[in-house]
RNA sequence: UGGGCUAUCGCCAAGCGGUAAGGCACAGGACUUUGACUCCUGCAGUCGCUGGUUCGAAUCCAGCUAGCCCAGCCA
């Protein structure tokens, strides 16, 4: 019986993993080595996780290796800042790349080798047309195009160019070393490339050691082959790219090519994804940095409780295909609950209060009440509760005059206040606005939470929390950035902002168990959902907490 | 007749010639000291469309349609 129900259900492989092990068992590839080779050029986020998930998961699947390569062959774009963010995400998302951490730029010296090399066959040549003529040359999507001019210079004269352009005796920009491939060729990438240019940039690795810089088309196969990585995981939109690549990867002579396989981009409804986007919220102030919680970047997620394991078990179950889609963001939400769910303590939390008053509870008492820690995990163990004559309720759970099927406090109603007593409304108080001020109860002593009382039942629960004792704290209510029904864009391309994206609670109420929480540490407050301790903004006088995901309710008003 | 890719439930996604997996979402019901969780139940007579091949087609072929990507000295 037992065994029977250990079996794992089988997940079907992904097209990816289809290729590799039909590679692996002819013997093209004896060790999987994949990479993840983000340009340094902003921060990571949830689309970019899972680039790093897929192949690290591949790589620990079939026992091989996954790196972390920087693609930094463009250094106008590139920081330092973002190097560090970048490496420190990965790890956090959980690619273990172990030491293997690399630069493009440090194999430039090999790079310019495999140029010269290419110069010598013939398949390489400097030209001298302007970036607009070259553009002209090229020819558009459906005329072809012609061929350069310079295209039949020597072998000896591209060599002398080509090392004239490496000691910077040219002008940015007035020269260029191009692969001699196919002007009349339909795929527009084919038809003589651009594989070096010459930029006088500082670079944030080699400094001022280089004044020309490779291409990505052409540095990224020769990164990859260097690296001995087998499969080369990209996103469809490099589909076209891909006959270069192998161009490359031939006419430079690699023995056991990489194979670069290509699949879809993710999207999430309803939230910001783009790295170009992001920045723009981020620059324009629109959003408080790149780790705001509204944001979908990965050091936001972090920050809003996000856990590693949560957006592995995300990218586990969205899959990977090569057809463009858009996951619904309850799937991430469904996700992260299902994670916290039985690991976190849940405490109760009141985030709009009205004060309770139990009139038969002796004044000036304070009796501490055993409670589960978490009651579906009872591993976690036991806290002690506090409860007394005056407790803070939340404002939705008392109505005056209650629709039907509402089964909180209402007049004559009884409840029960979870891990305490059961309670009956007697009376309330109301402001000049008619606004509830104040709701009076009394309690009954036989109901006390543990003692088996089974005498009568009732149909609400409610949370609450003891005023003299509770702690203070700032709740951050995080809505998606985006209207739900405009979508992210408007028509004139224009964001979509929702302006009611964060709501600030300052007036709420919490268990004093959660004194010693820290940083990142995530609860559930019953029927709230589930909030982090927030790592950046919390001070010792007051914890600030960021909701992570809200509970589903399956009560609707009247 | 530029080229490349994609199309299976509201959203992801299996399926690889033998008669439509699974998850999210949703809807009903049971249970409940969180209207949560959990547990049941329901949810594609048909796979973008039209033809063809076949005993048999989501799977193979042909034609069409729709969407995405490509004309950086970005990646």
């Amino acid at each position: 019986m037992d065994n029977v129900s250990t079996e794992k259900e089988v997940i079907s492989k992904n097209f990816i993993e289809q290729i590799i092990e039909k590679d692996m068992e002819e013997g093209h590839c004896k060790q999987v080595v994949t990479r993840f080779p983000p340009e340094p050029n902003g921060y990571l986020h949830i689309g970019h996780a899972k680039s790093i998930l897929l192949n690290d998961g591949l790589a620990k699947k079939y026992n091989g290796k996954f790196n972390l390569r920087f693609d930094d062959t463009n250094p106008t774009k590139e920081k330092t800042e973002f190097v560090q963010s970048i490496i420190e995400d990965v790890k956090w998302i959980g690619g273990e790349f172990e030491d293997r951490l690399f630069f493009a730029s440090d194999y430039f010296d090999q790079m310019y080798e495999a140029a010269v090399e290419l110069i010598k066959k013939g398949k390489a040549f400097v030209c001298d047309l302007t970036a607009e003529e070259i553009r002209e040359y090229r020819g558009t999507l459906t005329e072809t195009g012609k061929n350069s001019p310079y295209r039949d210079r020597t072998v000896e004269e591209n060599l002398a160019l080509f090392e004239g352009m490496k000691n910077g005796e040219f002008e940015d920009g007035t020269k260029v070393l191009r692969a001699k491939i196919d002007m009349l060729s339909p795929n527009i990438n084919m038809r003589d490339p651009v594989i070096y240019r010459v930029a006088r940039m500082h670079h944030h690795n080699t400094g001022d050691k280089w004044c020309i810089y490779p291409m990505y088309d052409f540095a990224h196969p020769i990164e990859d082959a260097i690296e001995g990585i087998t499969h080369s995981i990209c996103t469809l939109e490099f589909e076209d790219h891909r006959p270069l690549y192998d161009w490359v990867v031939r006419e430079v002579g690699y023995e056991n090519p990489p194979k670069q396989i290509e699949f879809a981009k993710m999207y999430l409804t309803n939230v910001i994804t783009g790295k170009r986007y992001i920045k723009r919220l981020v620059e324009e102030n629109i959003v408080d940095g790149w780790d705001d919680p509204r944001l979908v970047s990965i050091s936001a997620l972090r920050r809003r409780g996000f856990t590693p394991e949560s957006i592995r078990k995300f990218m586990e179950l969205c899959g990977v295909s090569k057809s463009n889609s858009s996951v619904d963001y309850a799937m991430l939400e469904y996700c992260i609950r299902e994670d916290l769910k039985l690991k976190r303590p849940r405490v109760m939390a009141v985030l709009d209060p009205i004060k309770l008053v139990i009139t038969n509870y002796p004044e000036g008492e304070i009796e501490y009440l055993d409670a589960s820690i978490n009651q579906e995990n009872p591993e976690m163990g036991t806290r002690k509760v506090p409860f007394g004559r005056e407790v803070y309720i939340d404002r939705e759970d008392f109505m005056i005059e209650p629709p039907k099927k509402y089964f909180r406090l209402f007049p004559g109603n009884e409840v029960r206040l979870m891990n305490a007593y059961f309670v009956t409304c007697t009376e309330y108080i109301t402001d000049e606005t008619g606004k509830v001020t104040e709701v009076h109860c009394t309690y009954d002593p036989e109901t006390k939470n543990g003692t088996g009382f089974t005498g009568r039942k009732v149909k609400g629960t409610i949370h609450w929390v003891e005023a003299s004792t509770a702690v203070k704290a700032e709740v951050r209510l995080y809505e998606n950035i985006v209207d739900e029904e405009k979508g992210v864009y408007n028509e004139d391309g224009s964001l979509n902002l929702n302006p009611n994206s964060l709501t600030i609670l300052n007036e709420c109420y919490i268990e004093p168990a959660i004194k010693e929480a820290k940083a990142l540490d995530s609860f559930q407050f019953l029927r709230q959902g589930y909030f982090c301790v927030d790592c950046k903004d919390s001070k010792e006088e007051q914890l600030v907490f960021n909701r992570i995901v809200s509970l589903k309710s399956s009560y609707k008003p009247s």
